[in-house]
DNA sequence: CATATATTTGAACAAATGTTCAATTATTTA
DNA sequence: TAAATAATTGAACATTTGTTCAAATATATG
């Protein structure tokens, strides 16, 4: 069911719509969270925040295929949220960034608070 | 195709290991992540970090059913990222935690920043 | 060049997600 | 109680996502 009134509260949707984000900033930030709502890639950024790793490290902590690890890295790169370089046949990754860590500590943070809170 | 040798970088690997987050912080951090990572759940987010506002009043805003707006509630509800209260008919939503409207502050920089670099 | 190793890639598939629609609940008012 | 309004809910659907598998690159070495 749509809501017939005009506006139910006309003023404070009028500061909220005054405000509105860019609607390509709005994309792009989701597109980010996206990239770090994934358990493995979370471990994988985690990881790299520690140290630089190749592939096979990653496949092995994780416990998972190196394809799998490959796919969610070209995603991560293609966000410029991770960078590499090879030596040989080796590719070590590692964090292009240094906001992103920012965010997940912040969100870890977050976490833990909340889980004491509940008790 | 699985890695075959028993750990290419060892000390790198055993360093990033013993730091390694505990399983359940990550995935609940990949939860929130994920409730962040919806460009309509940013825009919501984004207009109660401005004033307290209701189903109807966010529907008018994102040009999107009151049915899709609730449901979207319900998920932020749920994770404790929103809080609402009664007035009569009317439920009125606002941020129930600083921490998220920071995230979503420090990620839209991170994406403002990085469209000024890339030019 | 042929072989081995490290990584990437594309197709395929199951699982999860966002929206719509129809029905339901909760509250106010006639 | 009946009607109207605000919001919630569940089912259904198309779309997206994460993983696996098999095949393809890239680099080093015999």
């Amino acid at each position: 069911m749509k809501c017939g009134v005009e506006y139910i509260h006309r003023d404070a949707v009028e500061r909220a719509e005054n405000q509105m984000i860019d609607e390509g900033v709005v994309l792009d930030s989701a597109t980010v969270f996206k990239a770090l709502s994934d358990p493995t890639r979370i471990k994988i950024l985690h990881a790299l925040s520690i140290t630089e790793l190749c592939v096979c490290d990653l496949a092995k902590m994780m416990g998972m295929s190196v394809s799998a690890i490959s796919h969610h890295l070209r995603l991560l790169r293609a966000l410029r949220i991770v960078k590499f370089r090879k030596e040989g046949k080796v590719v070590f990754y590692s964090l292009d960034d240094v906001h992103i860590s920012a965010l997940i500590k912040s969100c870890v943070e977050h976490v833990q608070e909340g889980s004491e809170v509940e008790g």
